[in-house]
DNA sequence: GGACTATGAATGAAGG
DNA sequence: CCTTCATTCATAGTCC
C-alpha cells in the first residue's frame, strides 16, 4: 500500500524547518538532491517532496507574515477577518464599517533574495541550478516538471496567467429567514455548477 | 489554549449552503470578504472559515460523487469490501509495486473549471482572482500576475552563493537527535534569513 | 469510554 | 509565483 503522499517524519520535518529557518528558500537542484539524500536516512522521500515543501512553506509563511503585518496596521477593527489562510482582503468599501485595507503595494517587498546554503555537489559543476532540472535527471528521484532551466535560472514555463473573472453584477448572498438585506451583495451564477460529474 | 474551532451557526450554514447550491465554489477574495462580513451578523466568523468551508464542501461533494460513481462500476464485484472501517478509499491507485517517481500528469481531466458567482465589488475591480491570493494581500493589491514574474520568480539560482565544498566538514544539515553523521553535506548560510520578520 | 462520523484546518502536490 | 485539488490530521458531537 503505497502511501499516497509523502508525509515528513518528525526528523525530516525538523531538518527542513531548520534549513528554512537558516534562510534557505529556493534550493537549487543540487541542494535539493543533497537534502533529499540526507533526509532519506529518516524515511522514504523524493526530491520533489523537498522541492514542494520549500515552495509551499515559503508561500504559506509569507502569507502568515502578511497577515501579521496587516494585523498591526489594523489595530482596531475587529470584524473577524483576522486570520486568513491564504487569500487576502480586497478593499471593502462599505459605508458601514471596517476599512482595513492598505495602500496596496506594501507587501511585495517582503521576500528577500533567497539566502543561501550550500550543499556541496559531488563533482559535477552545479551550474545547473535549481530544482527543476534535478527532477529530471535524477535517478530515483523525480522532480516536478514544468520548469525549465534557462541561463542557470529556473523558469517556470508559464508566462501570463489568465484571470477570468468577470466582475459584474451585484450579488445576493442568501439571507437567512429574517434579516436585513445586505446592501450590496449579489449573486451571479455565471455558469452552472462546476461539478462536472 | 487551543482556540476552539469555528462551527457555523444554523443561519450561517444555511447561507453558505445556499451559495454553494447556487454554484459558488471558489469564491474570490472579495467574495469571501463580503460573505464573511455578512455572516458575522449571525455569529463570530473569520474569512478563513468561509474559505475553508468552501474548499471542504466542494472537495467532499466531489469525493462523494466519485465514490458513488465507483460504486456503480463495481456493482458486481463483491470482494467483501463491505467492511471499510472509516472513511473510504478514494483514489486507490493500485500502482502496487514501485512507488517510484513518475512525473505525474496522468490523471488530470476530471475537474471542470469552477463555476462562478460574483460578489459585486463596490468599485475596485476584483481582478484579483480567487481564494488563495485573496487572503494574503488584503490591500486588494493583486499582483499583476505577469509582471512579477520578471524578478519575483523562482530564481533558484542566486548569484551570491558561494560554493565551498570541502569534503571535510561535517555537514550542518541539522540532524535530529541521534543519528549517524552524514557524509558530505555542508551548509553555508551566506546571508541571513530572509524572513523579514 | 471507545468507535465512528462530520467537518474545520492544514498541507502535499500539481497545473498554469 | 499563484491557484486549486486531494489527502490527511484533529476534534466536536454522537451512538452504543
Amino acid at each position: 500500500m503505497p502511501r499516497p503522499r509523502w508525509s515528513p517524519t518528525p526528523q525530516q520535518l525538523m531538518i527542513l524547518q531548520d534549513l528554512y529557518r537558516k534562510g534557505l528558500r529556493n534550493p537549487t537542484s543540487s541542494q535539493v538532491q543533497k537534502i533529499t539524500t540526507h533526509l532519506s536516512l529518516y524515511g522514504k522521500i523524493q526530491c520533489k517532496n523537498v522541492f514542494y515543501w520549500f515552495q509551499n512553506h515559503k508561500a504559506r509563511d509569507r502569507q502568515k507574515l502578511r497577515k501579521e503585518l496587516m494585523m498591526l496596521h489594523k489595530i482596531h477593527k475587529n470584524t473577524s477577518d483576522d486570520d486568513v489562510p491564504h487569500q487576502f482582503h480586497t478593499t471593502q468599501n462599505t459605508n458601514s464599517n471596517l476599512e482595513y485595507n492598505f495602500p496596496p503595494s506594501t507587501f511585495h517587498t517582503l521576500y528577500p533574495q533567497s539566502p543561501s546554503i550550500l550543499v556541496h555537489q559531488g563533482e559535477g559543476k552545479d551550474t545547473s541550478s535549481s530544482s527543476t532540472q534535478m527532477m529530471n535527471n535524477m535517478g530515483n528521484v523525480d522532480f516536478p516538471k514544468h520548469c525549465v532551466i534557462e541561463n542557470g535560472m529556473m523558469r517556470t514555463n508559464v508566462q501570463g496567467w489568465i484571470l477570468m473573472m468577470t466582475d459584474m453584477g451585484p450579488i445576493s448572498i442568501p439571507s437567512c429567514s429574517s434579516n436585513k438585506p445586505l446592501e450590496t451583495l449579489e449573486l451571479f451564477p455565471i455558469k452552472a455548477t462546476g461539478i462536472k460529474e
